[in-house]
DNA sequence: AGAAACAAAAGTGTATACACTTTACTGGAT
DNA sequence: ATCCAGTAAAGTGTATACACTTTTGTTTCT
């Protein structure tokens, strides 16, 4: 069995933990979409691919259905969550709602420094578009937004936000169109320059437009297959 | 040891898992004030008192940490979460965020269904404020909010917003004051007039200024002492 | 008396054991 | 061949065991 290695580019290298460490690993699995919806997580492949005991393992999967990244069924066992187009759309609906007054207020307490964070993020947005990496454009067009979410200083929302934008991933590598993805850079950056500009009706226009167009771009007629963990996560 | 009994008026009677019992428990221990911030749960006192094992105390205590109704220090255990004064205005921001957007989509939407079933949530108030029973009057201003967020039909929604008001009637048992607590009452019932006679604008400036009474109300200068887990649960 | 050092007790963290449930397999009847 | 029953295998759910850490209490030295 080989070792473990956590990825690097997992923000909050805090906690060393055990447990967090498989939740990390899991989570980017999930949100990677190197472990397809619907695949069962088995207890014991889990413990001995990570060195532990199932106990651990648990710990870990119990987390993960509280982000609703997997489904745990009683005696039956844990499988990667598979969102429903009802369910798409209502988190998306919950988005709006924070973001719409999020971009308000950002607005309202914007400052160079703050615009000038977004606009490296974009950059970067830029970077993965030309290489065409559809994993880490799907990260990055996500992580703009609790980028935003932590320059309001405002970890409650931070940490909600975050939690929310797994689950839009997951949506996301399940529905979204390669042309859709082009489009939210753009829209990113049209935000930003209004929001520089302080027109606050302006940048909660775009916001809400930006958010609009994100989910009317998602395919909700599609279907993926099912994988095997130990190939996902080698 | 005295048998467990679950209070019959918790929400959601669904899953029956020991687990979840030990977790609605405590949560409304804790919202409740039966167990104070800061106050220490020890898992084998637990263990016992549910009349089940460690295991599943700690699983319970691993949801509740996540809910940031406890805090788990490692090694030492879990304590009941005492929110500092900062995390509770980050939380009221976010609650305004989403409730504010709310508030706008559900006057859109709105039903004469609807604003029955708010209008009897509201009389509930009423009678708990007679009562002066400061426990039923701070969950029923509470459900207020999460009542809105279901009637939208939206379950995530629903679910994100519960958890923000648990953290919310944690705060609020903190540091509330009596007479504030009157003057909520009257503002959901303004906000229900606004939003009956579809007046958004009106529904939304009254909602925003609910939630910034709230915020107001409290006052961020007392303190509470700790006490013991057997007497609280008792 | 007060502080430091040691020892005992209490408590948490993880692994393991075992009962019970679900799933997969095999063999016989239709 | 197909369906059903019965059985073995795999997997989950919970309890327990044990190592390690923190806390508490006691003794000793200054």
């Amino acid at each position: 069995m080989p070792p473990f290695i956590l990825p690097a580019t997992l923000r909050e290298t805090a906690s060393s933990s055990s447990t967090e460490l498989i939740v990390r690993s899991l989570t980017k699995a999930i949100v990677e979409h190197r472990l397809q919806p619907g695949a069962k997580l088995v207890e014991q492949k889990l413990a001995t691919h990570f060195g532990v005991s199932r106990t651990l393992v648990r710990q870990a999967l119990l987390q993960l259905s509280q982000h609703q990244l997997i489904k745990l069924e009683p005696a039956r066992g844990a499988f990667v969550a598979a969102p429903s187009v009802q369910e798409a759309k209502q988190v998306f609906a919950v988005r709006r709602m924070l973001e719409i007054e999020m971009t308000r207020e950002f607005v309202r307490r914007v400052s160079p420094a703050k615009i000038m964070i977004l606009r490296a993020h974009i950059a970067k947005e830029q970077a993965a578009l030309a290489a065409h990496d559809a994993t880490s454009r799907t990260e990055l067009l996500g992580d703009f937004h609790v980028r935003m979410a932590e320059l309001m200083g405002n970890e409650v929302l931070a940490h909600l936000l975050e939690q929310l934008i797994s689950r839009c991933s997951l949506i996301t590598l399940m529905y979204q169109s390669e042309h859709a993805a082009a489009h939210s850079h753009e829209e990113h950056s049209d935000i930003v320059d209004a929001m520089a500009a302080k027109d606050e009706a302006q940048s909660v226009a775009l916001m809400r437009k930006h958010l609009v167009n994100v989910e009317a771009g998602l395919q909700f007629d599609r279907q993926v297959p099912s994988s095997d963990i130990s190939v996902a996560l080698a």
